[in-house]
DNA sequence: TCCTATGCCTTTCCC
DNA sequence: AGGCATAGGA
């Protein structure tokens, strides 16, 4: 047996060999969390559990697959563990309970793009925004819904405190959810909130299902407890509601996802769920070197919640982090490139323990142009996946038309791409077909039209398509020839979505059946590398702070560092989102095991209005920054003095204090 | 009535 | 850059 409890410390082993029941475990970044959760896991089996009667429970789809890729490592490949995201886990659940909530088994799951589609129309249909009066889109409505829901707050209350320009506007959002909702029942769709709603729903009003899934649910562990919403702390807790076997592993510090419902209460409270709870406390971090925790300590030091945690490391020596204090996003990119290159020559550390980390997906777009003029590649995570690309969706559109002929928001889709063809005419012609008995599209009654023809030709599409739908690859190839042909009228930058088209096939290939290809695409989302392999296996890793959570490099470079993007412009005014993203900071920092650069760039052109900066408030800060960083200045930059006019109050007071911090600036 | 061109306004993070 | 309202044309 692989399992060598005598490599974990006393804390650790603790929590692995724990006897049944509740548990919390507290561990601070890099303290060894996932090897202590995946180490339970194979402890457990090797105790004799089943592992079909293990629910491991996790944020991301990356998450739950490295963690039961090291379970069945450690147990010499030990399968059938239930891993995976809340909303994957309560699909599956769904799936067997789903009738007793009203719905069929082969409810399909919409995505954000769907769910924003669907809300549009009743948007339109409701006649709201039109006429002088400025109504909230159709995304912020949706959020809106969305944060109600994973808040488990009324409409009302979530207006009034996060959007209070629209206050006045409670009657209308409620009735918009009444008809989303009606919507989503009468066309078997859920969208990701629904997901969790209904699993809770399951477990709070039927008892024989909730003892049912909680029986075969023997052992239930929580990664990232401190990011749970209140319906997924519920659903946890019931899940182990026989047993009381839970063991939940977080650390309030990293808590980031406030911005989605995310309520640190839950890992708070949590010892007041279960009669003897038991605690442990992970410390030691076996991650990064001192001086890196030293500027973690810092940042946390800062937070306005008082975190009593101190990161300690056994290893001694390493490098201080390098502040740099450059002139603009072009410095930066460059500063970056060089120093990527630098480790990969001079520390030999290979791209692939290398990673960028940034605040939004686009920070990293001019590096990205650098990255590829030198030939290093990288793979990107976070941003769009491949299968949200407008186009991609373009053709599952026309999949989801053979699938299911009453999918209104796929002959949406569809219609919009013919000339002449608006939203009101697609919207009868999808509702009569809807409606219809036989669902089918009937190009007749618009045979004056400009856009008859382009009717007929998709008619005699999707009877094609219909007589293929055994034949996944032949029914994949027909909708791409014709979406092909459309393609240039569709979208203008249409070269490079081309490339894109050719690897459908390979999405084909590995699903076998269109039922299975559209099924749960919007859980999982097929990312750009699935599709576009580079054929290296050194790649650099870019990814969003949120996506790195959980993951370490070797090396980090974290950028825009800068007012306005990290922070983000729209936490600056609000206290407790600033907290939020000065967390988001302190999960950057501990990524790194042992070097470390931040970038400041001085001067970032927003998308519109003014250039932000000098300066990024979370650094500014931290006490004693000057000690816990080694600060290099470039020569040089596109910034010229002068073009931004005179700094007002604050800047020229973050100004003094970077001269404090930087010397003489 | 319905479609499209134009101009204004917003813009994160993830399942 | 893309969504949305609004104006003006078919």
């Amino acid at each position: 047996m692989a399992l060598e409890l005598d490599l974990l410390n006393e804390a650790q082993r603790r929590a692995v060999t724990a006897p049944d029941g509740a548990h919390l475990v507290i561990a601070g970044a890099g303290t060894g969390k996932t090897s202590t959760l995946t180490h339970r896991v194979a402890w457990l089996i090797e105790q004799g559990v089943s592992p079909s009667a293990i629910v491991l429970l996790t944020f991301t789809r990356r998450a739950a697959h490295e963690m039961l890729e090291r379970v069945s490592r450690m147990t010499g490949g030990a399968r059938g563990v239930r891993g995976g995201t809340f909303h994957a886990f309560a699909t599956r659940a769904l799936r067997r309970h789903a009738d007793r909530l009203g719905y069929t088994p082969a409810f399909t799951i919409l995505d954000r793009s769907d769910a924003e589609g669907l809300v549009g129309m009743i948007r339109s249909e409701l006649g709201l925004g039109g006429k002088g009066r400025r109504f909230a889109t159709k995304g912020t409505i949706l959020g809106v819904l969305s944060r109600a829901v994973n808040t488990s707050r009324t409409l009302e209350e979530v207006l009034e405190s996060q959007y209070p320009q629209y206050a006045g506007d409670v009657a209308d959002f409620e009735a918009i959810a009444r008809r989303y909702a009606e919507r989503k029942q009468q066309q078997g769709v859920v969208d990701f909130d629904d997901l969790l709603v209904l699993l809770d729903r399951l477990l709070s009003t039927h008892d024989e299902a909730r003892r049912a899934l909680s029986e075969a649910s023997r052992h239930v562990l929580v990664d990232e407890y401190q990011d749970t919403n209140r319906l997924q702390a519920r659903i946890a807790a019931r899940l182990a509601s026989v047993h009381g076997n839970l063991m939940v592993v977080g650390d309030e510090a990293q808590s980031i996802y406030a911005f989605r419902g995310a309520d640190v209460e839950n890992i708070l409270q949590f010892p007041r769920l279960f009669d003897a709870c038991a605690i442990t406390t992970l410390e030691e971090n076996y991650r990064s070197t001192q001086p890196i925790l030293d500027l973690a300590n810092g940042v946390l030091a800062t937070a306005a919640q008082g975190y009593d945690k101190h990161l300690r490391s056994p290893r001694r020596g390493g490098a201080r982090p390098v502040l740099w204090d450059l002139a603009d996003e072009h410095a930066q990119a460059d500063v970056v490139l060089g120093e990527l290159l630098r480790l990969h020559e001079e520390e030999g550390l290979p791209f692939a323990e290398q990673a960028v980390l940034v605040r939004a997906a686009h920070h990293s777009a001019l590096l990205e142009v650098l990255l590829a003029e030198a030939g290093i590649p990288f793979r990107k995570v976070g941003g769009l996946r491949f299968t949200e690309a407008a186009h991609v969706k373009d053709v599952f559109a026309l999949l989801r038309l053979v699938a299911n002929p009453r999918d209104v928001l796929a002959w949406f889709r569809v219609l919009g791409w013919f000339e002449g063809l608006g939203a009101r005419t697609a919207q009868t012609l999808a509702d009569r077909i809807a409606d219809a008995p036989e669902p089918r599209l009937d190009p007749v009654p618009w045979q004056s039209k400009r856009f008859h023809a382009d009717l007929v030709s998709l008619a005699e599409l999707l009877v094609q398509l219909e007589a293929r739908l055994h034949d996944l690859p032949d029914l994949l190839e027909t909708a791409v020839a014709w979406y092909r042909e459309r393609l240039p009228l569709i979208h203008e930058d249409w070269k490079r979505r081309v490339r894109d088209l050719e690897a459908l096939g390979l999405l084909a290939e590995r699903a076998g059946t269109l039922e299975a290809l559209l099924a749960d695409l919007a859980l999982d989302p097929v990312e750009q590398a699935e599709v576009h392999p580079t054929g290296h296996d050194d790649l650099l890793t870019i990814s969003t702070v949120h996506s790195a959570k959980g993951l370490e490099w070797d090396a980090v470079q974290v950028l825009q560092l800068s007012d306005g993007s990290f922070p983000s412009g729209f936490a600056l005014d609000e206290p407790d989102e600033l907290e939020e993203e000065r967390r988001l900071l302190y999960v950057a920092v501990t990524r790194a095991r042992r070097h470390l650069g931040l970038m400041v760039p001085r001067f970032v052109r927003q998308r519109r209005g003014p250039v932000l900066g000098p300066g990024c408030v979370l650094l500014e800060s931290i006490d004693d920054l000057a000690q816990l960083v080694d600060v290099r200045r470039t020569a040089g930059g596109a910034y010229t003095l002068g073009v931004r006019g005179a700094p007002d109050a604050a800047e020229r007071g973050r100004l003094a204090r970077f001269r404090d911090v930087f010397g003489d600036g």
